[in-house]
DNA sequence: AACCAGTGCAACCGCTTCTTT
DNA sequence: TAAAGAAGCGGTTGCACTGGT
């Protein structure tokens, strides 16, 4: 059996107070990232270190940026949604300044309900070709597969194939998905070129 | 004004993955 | 190679807030 993480009795629960706030900006400020198990006792908070590494990488951080999101990084959200599946770390790594639980909050809060009135059934696969790209949150590509590197798009009247490396071939016949990808195996960048039917 | 239901989001939990020894 | 510990991740929960009655 593994320890827990921490001591339940000894450490705060529920929501960060403003000195706790400071207390662990400072810090880390002072220290840098890394060892959030012994993070919470240096810094002088009654707190588990998960909780600490939660709370800095989803609110305090610099750079955050918080609020509604716009329309393009919603239509981002959701083709890689389609492409990745409920990874939203990978997901949220590509909206600059957002985190994976504001992304999966979003997701789960807006962006569904907006399918399902869309009559797009967020949980069933978006048809590429025969081939799921993702069905039920599980993405085509599997957990420790890196993103292939696109090789070349052919486009016709209403779909476009994705040609990527290792001949995983993808055709979108999604006529308002019209994604221009391009992925390698360290980062994942993402043109989106809106052809939206009118 | 009081109550209730719905919603959104911050935080927690437990499992998985990664790293170190 | 295996085991143990740390970190990361996604699912879920709980609570504050809001709008309707």
């Amino acid at each position: 059996m593994r320890k827990p993480c921490c001591e339940k009795k000894e450490t705060n629960r529920g929501s960060w107070s403003r000195e706790e706030d400071q207390k662990l900006s400072d810090y880390i400020k002072q220290h840098g990232e890394g060892c959030w198990r012994s993070l919470p006792k240096a810094a002088g908070l009654r707190r588990c270190g998960k909780s600490c590494r939660l709370r800095w990488i989803n609110y305090l951080r610099p750079g955050l940026k918080r609020g509604n999101f716009g329309e393009d990084e919603e239509d981002l959200i959701i083709r890689l949604h389609a492409l990745l599946g409920n990874r939203w770390s990978l997901i949220a790594g590509r909206l600059p300044g957002r985190t994976d639980n504001e992304v999966k909050n979003y997701w789960n809060s807006h962006l569904r309900k907006k399918l399902i009135q869309m009559g797009i059934d967020p949980k069933k696969p978006h048809q590429l070709g025969g081939r799921a790209i993702s069905c039920a949150g599980r993405p085509f590509l599997s957990k420790n597969e890196a993103p292939k590197q696109l090789l070349t798009i052919h486009r016709n009247d209403n779909h476009q194939v994705l040609k990527f490396e290792s001949s995983l071939h993808i055709k979108t016949c999604l006529p308002d998905l019209n994604l221009d990808l391009t992925l390698s195996s360290t980062a994942l960048s993402t043109t989106l070129v809106e052809e939206r039917a009118s």
